[in-house]
DNA sequence: CGCCGACTTGATAACCTTCAAGCTCCGTGG
DNA sequence: CCACGGAGCTTGAAGGTTATCAAGTCGGCG
């Protein structure tokens, strides 16, 4: 918050006092190479439930999540939106450069008002030549993401909704949860529509699945809210 | 194993004789970057339903198929298997380098008999360098695959069984699809039991679908093949 | 204060899995 | 060559899970 107020007006400056240069892609390079990176990048904020860049639009610019979260989402011809994954700070997105797309493939969405930098394609080559950390990164980054794809598929073919809606929020417990003397909490709003998103089910069928955690004490879960206090009693 | 040093001996030339060359990575490679390539390269002829490699195993090598047509799978500690996606000949598979990866992260098995090049993953980073084609053709491959494990997974989230079937024999038809008098046939042997795994259902509920599609004259289906008479009448 | 978005909860019904039984095809071994 | 067995497939019936429909609560914001 406070940190949120201070880049908002020293920008790019504070970017670099802050530990930005601790984020995945600028690991291993110096200071005068982050400065450099830095230099080059345009700063986004982004309001909750706006988007970064939609599905379709011509893929200008890869981008770097500082803060926030966000939601990559496709939406059907019959209008259902479907969350394929979630992305934390430090993690790259609109990577079409790494899929030779043209356009990016699905919508960035804010799940909470974010920040993120981003850099004109056409320098996605030369970072890749410039910075030997840069290349490494990307490809994990991609093998993470199509690790998680694979696991969503599987979670969605072999399970029904209960142990489906455990597994979609212990994902997002590792990727934002946030320890309060309650338990560990997401750290960004949630309605149970997003959750039914994610899952492929009904917010009417996540809402009955809380209720029935909440009894049983493993949650609590309010309006845009969950808090897990047992996350080892979910049902795997 | 005897087949392997046949084919070690006397398949390569053949290769070069083939229209390997028109296959994606050695598309812009002239013929002495092609032999090259070949001579660097082991020959695999895979049985069907045996693998090519399994899950877990440490990725020694990164393949390019020639032949046939391969499933790539996943197992559940339950037990379930789920098919991720299909390979048709020209594609790569068990590109774990591009993913940074140390291990194969799902198993590759033979839907038919099947041949296929390999090379040491240390090539890889050569590969890249040295033949400008390649790194493009993978990235292309990359991003294909994403994007069908997000059509998978949207496919999965919002339609019910029968439009999941219809979607998955209409993507394998791309794939793999041969003209015949009758329509057009899925080019290798396929169960109800593996369209159940592409599509999270069981093997009755394809049986079922495929039989009502029979009975309305849009595919007929036999033991082990697929054949589709009127694609456009599937259920979209 | 009133409205809207988020959420809850019951009732009903559709969809699909599960269970059960039996069929056909094909390879194998007697 | 035929019998046998197993893999692949079909189909009915029953039952459970989950979507859909419907009604209403809660809480924040203009």
């Amino acid at each position: 918050m406070n940190q949120r107020e201070t880049m908002t007006q020293f920008g790019k400056e504070a970017l670099l006092q802050a530990n930005i240069s601790e984020l995945l892609p600028f690991a291993s390079l110096d200071e005068d190479q982050t400065r450099k990176m830095i230099d080059l990048a345009t700063v986004h904020r982004v309001k909750q439930n706006k988007t970064y860049f939609d599905e379709g639009d011509r893929a200008e610019n890869f981008f770097l999540l500082i803060d926030g979260f966000l939601r990559i989402v496709r939406t059907t011809k019959e209008g259902d939106q479907v969350v394929v994954l979630h992305i934390a700070p430090g993690q790259m997105f609109g990577i079409a450069k790494a899929f030779e797309s043209v356009n990016y493939t699905a919508t960035a969405q804010a799940a909470s008002e974010g920040l993120a930098l981003s850099w004109p394609s056409e320098l996605w080559d030369k970072f890749i030549q410039d910075y030997p950390g840069f290349q490494k990164a990307t490809r994990r980054a991609v093998g993470t993401r199509v690790t998680e794809m694979q696991d969503k598929l599987i979670s969605m073919a072999t399970h029904q909704v209960e142990r489906r809606i455990a597994h979609a929020i212990l994902r997002l417990l590792e990727q934002a949860g946030k320890e309060t003397e309650d338990g560990v909490a997401i750290d960004f709003p949630l309605t149970r529509q997003d959750i039914s998103e994610m899952t492929g089910t009904t917010l009417h069928s996540v809402s009955r699945c809380l209720s029935k955690w909440q009894r049983d004490g493993l949650v609590r879960s309010e309006r845009r809210r969950v808090v897990v206090r047992q996350p080892e009693s979910l049902p795997v």
